[in-house]
DNA sequence: CGCTGCGTTGAGCTTCTTCAACGATCGTGG
DNA sequence: CCACGATCGTTGAAGAAGCTCAACGCAGCG
């Protein structure tokens, strides 16, 4: 059936015999979401998590005056939420679906006793987890440690990596979104980039950002230089 | 044996029987460290995971000038570093002593198979990972939303709350660390610390500090007023 | 066609950092 | 046991980075 091969290509799923696999499709609830739509939001009771199966979902925090932190953006095959059902704590952030998405649910109980029979999804897991914990040890030194230029430049090339594209990048997000998620504001980003075109660095032309000089994007990523 | 013993009233290893621990006790190294020597260095292999027994360490980051981002400190019973055992990856930050410790080391690979007998270690594991990354989140958000009188309201109250004394805290870390793990300098800490007290929010004597307006501090902290 | 969300730009201001200086404390070696 | 150096904490003055507020063009969509 589908919904098996489905879960199959999920990677957190990755190494689980066909048994397994059924046991989670017992489990699993398919859920759509339309664009601008909550999924949860901070203090619900962490009942389950999810995985993407197609679309964009955003987690984030809002501060007492509005301001959004985006803490992450997650696409197709990422799971999120795991915090809640390990934890045993209610959702500690928003989540809203950015574009059409559909996610499926594994609630909290069944899944965590489908883990204690089996070791590879307990390390699937743990590697999860743990690569996560990596991301927000890397957001936290760069909210604190860099500027936002150095901050915009790191996410560039990380784009141009992750796109295999040495000098032509795209946006995967509005530029909004992209603020919220270096931890600035649109009109700080506007600045940076206009000021990086100015410079000879870039070519920003809406969401798309050729990359012009990338030893001096690596300077400024490192914190070596300032714009 | 006392090692044992030891290895059992960590709350990581909580609900394993004598044979597991027994496992535990044959793969483990007793280390210790004096006060500022060096645990490992972010880029070194991640050969494995630690526990604090005594003692105090901070993990850190340093930017390219030279600043420092403390990313946590941990005492006694609280496991650190797990992050490369499970991701596969190098030590992504540093570890000092911040004043003469002793730890537990565990090598990665013995420590995987042991995980992956027992599923109590493993739920364990899973739940310290996702409370640790409950507090990355906070600290996230910390950063990106709220100014450092925030931060430090915030600090101050969850210490009342861990030392059970709603009016006195003592501070457990010099102020120079205090600053770094609040993401900024001493200089602002101090700053803010005498502005708190001319507004009449705490009394500060060394490092002990009195809460005097509990409510104006909450207040703080959730971002919806200022100094 | 109007509306709404997005992106940009300018002016002013707040917050925080930098640089510098100085007093206090603490641990250590003479 | 004292003296010295190092670290720590504090304070002042100046500067930089980024935020707020406001206005406006522009595109997409109902």
């Amino acid at each position: 059936m589908q919904l098996i091969a489905q879960i199959a290509s999920i990677s957190l799923f990755k190494g689980l015999n066909t048994p397994e696999l059924e046991a989670l499709a017992m489990i699993v609830t398919d859920q759509s979401f339309s664009r601008g739509q909550h999924i949860f939001s901070e203090g619900d009771e962490g009942v389950g998590f999810y995985v993407v199966i197609s679309g964009k979902v955003k987690i984030y925090k809002l501060s007492a005056e509005g301001k959004e932190q985006i803490m992450h953006v997650f696409g197709p095959g990422e799971p999120f939420a795991e915090v809640a059902v390990f934890a045993g704590v209610n959702f500690p952030a928003n989540a809203v679906a950015l574009e059409a998405s559909r996610v499926f649910f594994f609630p909290r109980r069944s899944f965590v006793s489908l883990i204690k029979e089996n070791p590879a999804l307990a390390m699937n897991m743990l590697a999860e987890l743990s690569l996560r914990l990596k991301k927000f040890a890397h957001m936290i030194e760069d909210l604190s440690l860099k500027e936002v230029p150095g901050r915009l430049a790191n996410h560039l090339l990380l784009l141009a990596d992750e796109q295999d594209n040495e000098k032509t990048v795209t946006l995967d997000l509005a530029k909004t979104h992209l603020a919220s998620l270096l931890g600035t504001i649109p009109e700080t980003l506007s600045r940076i980039l206009s000021k990086m075109g100015k410079q000879g660095l870039i070519e920003s032309q809406g969401s798309t950002i050729t990359i012009l000089d990338h030893d001096a994007l690596s300077d400024l990523a490192s914190g070596e230089k300032r714009l």
